[in-house]
DNA sequence: ATTGCAGATTGGCATAGACCAATTCGTGCC
DNA sequence: GGCACGAATTGGTCTATGCCAATCTGCAAT
């Protein structure tokens, strides 16, 4: 099979990080060129696919350094605080932007409203360790008086429906994809254009069965992971009541 | 804020294809720098990422074409053949090899066994339309006389494991992320080596909370979402019985 | 000691061009 | 008509180079 030189300038570099220590420093791209006799555009796509999967971090002007590996995790199921400090992080939360906007035809669709109707549309960014991993923009229905002062008053969103609003989730739908970051979002994140992302599309339920929220996410791929947990209704053997796994 | 020219070129290009049919070909790579009038490798950088997205394709010696979206979805708690016959797809499979492999660290710690430890490995190459999507390599502890015949009569990993095992799934966790094509991966999944790969790392365990599986799992970034469904146990209330969700 | 500015350093972007590899297509042979 | 082969086409890789933008460094002024 073929491999392509920038692959094993890849290679050559991930042998040279591999005892380093979390940011300590590359040589300079120029340097590299010279030290594995290639250009500076081969080094850089070499580079470039480390930075995609995390292993390192490129400034402008500093230059480039080991990067902090892939850590934190998130359970679909509750809420993204709750997630993060079952882990032991310390998460935070910035609201960018919370305003009514009229449901286009996708989101109408997701919310099984008619196209047009108002719908409360808050746009987050989560943080951790006052670094931006995620960009949240969460669509709710209904009439919602006050809603800023209310999530205002008590940081978490879910804490908001639920105590303010009597707003009870029975059910959620997690839908993970892969995307590039645009401009905008790369910039909000603080990272490179074109880093992939985990991009979560989140429908909640209530216990009749209406959506009562619609939250599109982009998540860092190179500092995240996604993970889903579940029991199997076990349809034909009603009995399993085992405990939970370790 | 500042936007690359590379990335003018590629509205500039989604909105070329925006019209175009399934299967429509770009003008080439050198017609496109000079319409646009950038370098060839602007143009290409552009492309990239549209193919990162899943939106074209490329093929050497022959063009540049509008690709199929996005559209398989994946419920992490069934089978893969369940999963996409559900939707409607034809799903293939093709056992690649299954051996058995002394345990190494890392395995030996998902399924709770000492390193060294006998395992069965069934590498599988998962299909759709006869493309390949995904690789999966599955981790079995425990004798497993004969796996390889009992899988071929049933096809189906899981229904081998039930039907001739008596080991039936209770708990599945998966972990998902991103990672990259390295050039094998890419090469077996017909991609290009460098596309966002989703990474999927499933746990089973048994009714007694024993693991019994251990799997990873690379899909394509660009074909596949990953859906997780799940109902919320109201640790507080524990009357919600409703209809599942429409 | 602190601040401010100028220059050097480093990564970011873009160009032009060469050659390679896979595919396609036309031509001519059978 | 069908097949084989070679040329043309198209994407894949790599080089060399220039300039820009962010950052860092060190010296000078305060």
């Amino acid at each position: 099979m073929k491999v392509p030189k920038y692959y094993l300038v890849k290679r050559e570099i991930q042998r040279l990080i591999a005892d380093l220590p979390v940011g300590a420093a590359l040589p300079t791209e120029r340097e590299l060129a010279e030290l594995l006799e290639t250009s500076r555009t081969t080094v850089r796509q070499a580079i470039s696919e480390l930075v995609v999967n995390g292993r390192l971090e490129r400034t402008q002007g500093s230059g480039t350094f080991v990067a902090q590996p892939k850590l934190m995790q998130l359970r679909p199921l509750t809420s993204f605080s709750q997630d993060l400090a079952a882990e032991g992080w310390r998460p935070g939360s910035k609201v960018l932007e919370i305003d009514v906007v009229e449901a286009d035809e996708e989101l109408a669709g997701h919310l099984q409203l008619t196209p047009g109707a108002p719908v409360h549309r808050v746009t987050r960014l989560r943080t951790q360790e006052d670094e931006p991993i995620a960009l949240e923009v969460a669509h709710i229905p209904g009439p919602l008086p006050d809603l800023a002062e209310e999530m205002a008053a008590r940081g978490s969103l879910y804490r908001t429906l639920a105590e303010a609003f009597q707003i009870d989730l029975d059910a959620v739908e997690d839908i993970v994809e892969t995307t590039l970051a645009d401009p905008e979002t790369a910039n909000l994140l603080g990272i490179e254009v074109g880093l992939p992302l985990l991009l979560v599309h989140r429908t909640a339920w209530d216990a009749d069965g209406r959506p009562v929220e619609w939250t599109r996410s982009l998540f860092r791929g190179d500092r995240f992971r996604f993970v889903a947990r579940q029991r199997l209704r076990d349809t034909e053997h009603p009995a399993s009541a085992a405990a939970d796994r370790p």
